[in-house]
RNA sequence: GGAGAAGUGGCCGAGUGGUCGAAGGCGAUUGACUCGAAAUCAAUUGAGCGGCUUUGCUGCUCCGUGGGUUCAAAUCCCACCUUCUCCGCCA
């Protein structure tokens, strides 16, 4: 959510920044309501300043025993007058409250203006694609024959887009876990939390995704909880409506939780393998950071991400999303892109943003600068580090031998039980 | 799920219709005292929105949340949420 009075003030900046987004809004009636809204807020204001002072007169009158009827009818005229001011503004503030949780984040200034994702920018790649002397196989093709995916149970279990994985597949998932989580806590600096799976409606809007992405979450029919399609909320909003002191921050916490997405309009997209589930397991690593100090923050997140694929010795590439490219929240993405040589192709694989004061704005999160002074909004950042089940295809693929086999990178090796090899 | 109790400022805690944004205490900050510290004393110490003669003054709002009653609500009424205790159920 952007400040209202920042709308206001600049007009022009925000048309200009929704056409980079590709972004329709139309910000003349938001504009329109806060006018007529702040009109009868001086209205009202004055109308109970009245009230106060007469109420006063009535209780002081009654103590010297003297009548205040007079008073008290035109005290109940006013009040009158007020219930119907307030009844008006009240209206406006749900309106303007939708208009404003639909407004995206501003891009900042070094994001690249583009369409699509055809202008992001590359920023920098690591490692070579390794050559085969062979034709690489697909990880549904491997995962298959080692006995390790199936996604016909999946399917059958629940639906399309599930994948159950068995025996070392399993264990790979959870040594990727194990690993991550280490490498976060005991080498970057980050907290590990251990989140709700599910939650509120409240929480869900704090950092963006409701109301206007519901399609794309699943919802407990009974109650007002919601699948949490990343641990970004659950641990963006562990500081929700409160204030913090400067000294506190930055704070780093990190979290593995598997992630719930209906992927509604991704229909025809990655239908084979586990390139895009509903349900899929990551670790997720999220900061909340001074003002001053959050894209310096962004930099060191996105390398404690990149750090994760060095350490598995898998090549990948940095991108900068364009304006056009950009998730609705944020103000600066980077994308990281792992080689998958059976599409001959990088592919996302973490998506690490600052989201400024956006998200925080919507929680209410803020905190007290050094030396005192009114609070201010605190800045979010989250990035994956990394998605986990994306991670077990770029191992099995990039460690594929001829045979079939997969070679366990060495850094899993140890929570793999001394495990180098899945045959 | 059933029965009962409770939710007040950073914390504890008083307040059952009228100068209550809220006593008192703790904590914090500043000053005095001190060579310094402690102790003591004094002052200051919530947030949001707005106005102004803008380092201060001032209006409105906020006592779990949302409604209602009233000239006037922390205080009365209704609904909901959360916490605690007991029962039931369960991992």
């Amino acid at each position: 959510m952007l400040d209202l009075r920042w709308i206001r003030n600049n007009e022009d900046d925000v048309r200009s920044f929704l056409a980079a987004r590709n972004n329709d809004f139309d910000i003349a009636p938001l504009l329109a309501l806060d006018e007529e809204k702040r009109k009868l807020l001086t209205e009202t204001e004055e109308l109970k300043a009245r009230r106060n002072e007469g109420s006063k007169k009535v209780g002081s009158a009654r103590a010297r025993g003297e009548d205040a009827s007079q008073i008290m009818e035109e005290m109940r005229a006013i009040g009158e007058r007020v219930k119907v001011i307030d009844g008006r503004i009240g209206e406006i503030d749900a309106r303007l409250n939708d208009l404003l949780l639909s407004v995206p984040n501003r891009p900042h200034g070094s994001v690249p203006v583009g369409k699509d994702e055809n202008d992001n920018v590359e920023i920098r790649r690591w490692g070579t694609p390794k050559e085969f002397s062979f034709e690489p196989k697909a990880h549904w093709d491997i995962g298959e024959a080692l006995g390790i995916l199936d996604f016909e149970k999946g399917a059958a279990l629940a639906q399309s887009r599930f994948t159950v994985l068995r025996g070392q597949g399993a264990r790979l998932e959870r040594a990727l876990i194990n690993f991550m989580l280490d490498l976060h806590t005991e080498q970057h600096g980050y907290l590990e939390i251990e989140p709700p799976f599910l939650v509120s409606g409240k929480t869900m809007t704090g950092t963006g995704q409701l109301p206007k992405f519901a399609d794309d979450l699943y919802k407990c029919e009974n109650d007002d909880l919601w699948l949490i399609p990343t641990a970004e909320v659950p641990l963006t909003n562990l500081h929700a409506d409160e204030i913090l002191e400067e000294e506190q921050l930055p704070l780093y916490y990190v979290a593995y939780t598997p992630c719930f997405r209906r992927e509604a309009g991704a229909y025809g997209r990655d239908v084979r393998g586990m390139l895009r589930q509903h349900q899929f397991d990551k670790v997720e690593m999220v900061k909340l950071a001074s003002q001053e100090t959050s894209y310096e923050e962004l930099e060191k997140l996105t390398d404690n991400a990149e750090e994760v694929l060095r350490s598995l010795d898998i090549p990948h590439r940095t991108i900068c999303l364009s304006t056009g490219d950009m998730g609705f929240g944020s103000s600066k993405t980077y994308d990281i892109e792992v080689w998958l040589p059976s599409q001959h192709k990088y592919r996302e694989i973490s998506s690490c943003s600052n989201c400024e004061d956006f998200q925080a704005r919507r929680m209410n999160t803020r905190y007290r600068p050094k030396g005192g002074g009114k609070p201010v909004y605190v800045h979010t950042l989250n990035g994956s580090g990394i998605a986990i089940g994306r991670t077990l295809i770029a191992v099995l693929e990039n460690c594929q031998r001829e045979d079939g086999s997969v070679e366990i990178p060495a850094a899993l090796v140890p929570y793999m039980r001394g495990v180098t090899e899945i045959r």
